[in-house]
DNA sequence: CGTATTTGCCTAAAGCTATTAGGCAAATAC
DNA sequence: GTATTTGCCTAATAGCTTTAGGCAAATACG
């Protein structure tokens, strides 16, 4: 068999695609190798361990995710923004639900700083200077704003609200606009 | 070997305890038989897979949970029922990392409705008595409570908080002070 | 262009988990 | 005190992970 050309990079990609469809802890080594018609032991010259390979999937995504987040803020500010942000967290979640649920993988400290986890502290920082809050203040809004948004969607992703006939897209809405609310009426006189 | 005294009941209280220890997805049915010093085989005359067992511990750790919040909710109104909902939740979450993780376990519609999801919803929406708040903004505002909660315990728990200096407890304070300023602004005039 | 080296994919093999089928003996029922 | 249930077992299959070591295609380079 003539050789596939295998790299880093494309198993992540793949991993990622994977994810999507089957869920992201069925991502498997053997399932890439499968997809790729190699064996699985040819996946191990790219990447170290299944562990590994996850990890690659948790950055790529992350750094994605932070993309697509910088690109809803540009040239917004105050509870555009917010709602902005807002959306792009949540269609990248229903777009990618597992590349979503690789991003939530427990990293090591060292292997998280490297990767965008610091982009996505930063922006949601500067959402609230749209609302003029001040530290430590501010530390708590960014806790409070990445909690709801990840806990919605991670609630909305597992079926919670599904038993009630309410629109969960209102439900977002009412949320966005209780936030932006909020933030202002916390706003540092 | 004599018999050790197996029932579906002891295996998941086990397998909670285990999931405490090393994880919820750690929880195995091959770890379980070691710890009761049987046969891997012999688990299942008891539980009817791996998947079974899961959502065993799941439905038990839902059952346990919502014990607690009731407890904490009994007698209480308005902020304070608020504040010890909150306070339930994140401390069971820190006592139990590894139930709080089963209780997160997608379990389909007929299983939940069985079990202790419906209580855990109407114990939310016993807290929204205490501001006033109709149809539909209260299905939102239950999701959003439900958002905060499980979103912070999420992100507290797989470290995202521990690269600020900032009181994880101040924050959580600040965060259920800042819903029930929320909730009372939203109160149906 | 031809040799040398790198490197991509392979076979072999061992260890862990899940799960089914079927057996024996301890506990229990009558 | 026999009969039946049932708790735990051995045997066996199958999938995922990972290490060690091999061969040949791709590439480097003189």
């Amino acid at each position: 068999m003539g050789r596939v050309g295998l790299t880093t990079e494309r198993l992540i990609r793949a991993g990622a695609e994977l994810a999507d469809e089957v869920g992201f802890d069925q991502v498997t080594i053997s399932a890439l190798a499968r997809r790729f018609g190699v064996k699985v032991v040819s996946l191990y010259s790219h990447v170290k361990s299944s562990q590994d390979l996850k990890t690659g999937i948790a950055l790529f995504a992350l750094e994605e995710l932070a993309d697509r987040v910088a690109d809803a803020l540009a040239g917004r500010a105050g509870k555009d923004a917010l709602a902005a942000f807002a959306a792009a967290y949540r269609d990248y979640a229903r777009e990618h639900p597992g590349r979503y649920a690789a991003t939530r993988l427990r990293l090591d400290p060292e292997t998280a700083a490297a990767g965008a986890g610091v982009r996505h502290a930063q922006m949601t920082r500067a959402i609230l200077r749209g609302y003029d809050i001040a530290e430590p203040d501010q530390t708590h809004a960014v806790r409070m704003l990445g909690s709801v948004f990840h806990g919605y969607v991670s609630l909305e992703m597992s079926g919670g609200f599904s038993h009630t006939a309410v629109d969960p897209e209102e439900s977002w809405s009412w949320i966005v606009d209780s936030l932006d609310a909020m933030l202002r009426n916390r706003a540092t006189a």
